[in-house]
DNA sequence: ATTCGTGATCTGTGATCTCAATTTATTTTA
DNA sequence: TAAAATAAATTGAGATCACAGATCACGAAT
């Protein structure tokens, strides 16, 4: 027998839908304020409306998304408030994450870190933006994933679920983002070299820095960059159509 | 109009089975490995199986409760690893929320602060565990709201429904707990005079040291204390009834 | 005696429908 | 003319059903 019938795909519809929306935020596909329905992203992903509306209860849950008075459902805007707030917990999760990390450090680990940082000079290399913080995504989870501290994870990743829509936006609008990104690559380098020293306060103190650089970058650009995208037009709103609207 | 026609509950129905779990997993209702379904819940609380699902799922997602391979829903076990994690992630996390409460600290928080401390207090020369319990976490819920960081209380709001059930049953299995209620009231103690003296450190340092010092007193009793309590026999399992279950 | 196949049952998931709340525009009333 | 009432539409929530997967017991086949 030697057809590859392939694997079946056993992951539940609602899984799926909240992968696709995780990821949406993430790229800034789904900006902080956009509307969301249950119907409309059924349609658009073919699903019928209950997976739909079990993973937008999940990203509410979980605060990447907010539900209106009325019920409908927005991705949650963003506030200079938040984002001090998301910043400062960041620093100090992500910072306790970097130091285990480093408790737990192994060769393996050392190169792959060094290698993503790497991958992330040559997106800078590059002028590539969109390469470079993926290398900058990978090289902080797989810094995190090395802490072996699952429960610190979840935390970590709602919370650049949160931040995601908002920096994604943020980078995007930078005139020159390549010495900042330089600049995260040069922290990095501090991470891994207090890792290899086994010192688990200098990775923490060089983490707590490189999200602290981001803070300070973007600080003064939160009330501006936040402005929500116009909200595209729905396509019939709430309520009686107008006669002029009605078919004849 | 005088007559008190009283509120109406516009609370959505999932939105109390989900509170409905919660406290059940705070109060040790619900244990550690306890094996839930949504049709018995919902016979249970009187709704459809609709809005025990939804709450069930948002459950899943804030880890209190895990999906078996078989899609059944059960209470997460609690391991040794798990508590060494939440326990190290929350004198970091709650730190830092001491940290923030102590910047922020008013004469009213004070007093309430102090308040609730005499409460626990009261709760020990009453031995009466549950109400030093329940004193203990609303002068910790009380201290966090003061540091107005929404986005960390949510966080330790989730370190607390995971960590709930376990302390809850180790609470209850403490021969004499008096001496370890006492010591926490002085941790409390420590915490309200370090945000008088505006010394945020100082502050984040005691709370550390009351969560450390719940570890400590745990952390030989976890594997013992852990043991699922045994699952009750479901009433009919999955799977072809017996021929001597059959009517005749 | 062991293994395999079949049927019965439970379980969660997804589909579909209805309902209630919200919103908007138009019509009616004063 | 302004305010109130009515109508029409969207939206999420809850109810219900069907389905697929998992599990168990029993009977048939070897």
């Amino acid at each position: 027998m030697k057809a590859d019938l392939g694997q079946i795909d056993s992951t539940t519809i609602q899984s799926q839908v909240y992968q696709r929306l995780r990821e949406a935020l993430f790229t800034g596909d789904l900006t902080p304020g956009e509307s969301l329905t249950i119907r409309n992203l059924a349609t658009v992903l073919g699903t019928s409306p209950m997976p739909v509306r079990e993973a937008l209860q999940r990203l509410v849950a979980e605060r990447a998304l907010v539900q209106m008075p009325n019920r409908t459902f927005r991705v949650t805007p963003f506030t200079p408030d938040m984002f001090r707030e998301l910043m400062r917990v960041r620093m100090t999760v992500e910072g306790l994450a970097a130091d285990q990390a480093a408790r737990r450090m192994t060769a393996t680990g050392l190169r792959k870190l060094t290698q993503l940082n790497a991958a992330m000079i040559r997106g800078i290399e590059n002028s590539d933006p969109a390469q470079v913080m993926t290398a900058n995504r990978n090289f902080h989870f797989t810094l995190y994933e090395i802490a072996e501290m699952p429960q610190l994870l979840d935390i970590i990743n709602g919370l650049w679920l949160r931040a995601g829509p908002y920096l994604t936006n943020a980078h995007r609008k930078l005139v020159d983002p390549l010495p900042f990104f330089r600049a995260g690559t040069l922290f990095h380098e501090r991470i891994i070299t207090a890792c290899q020293s086994q010192a688990p306060k200098a990775a923490a103190t060089a983490m707590a820095c490189d999200i602290w650089h981001s803070a300070r970058r973007f600080r003064r650009d939160v009330d501006l960059i936040n402005t929500p995208e116009p909200e595209p037009a729905p396509k019939r709103p709430r309520g009686r159509p107008k006669k002029s609207e009605k078919p004849t």
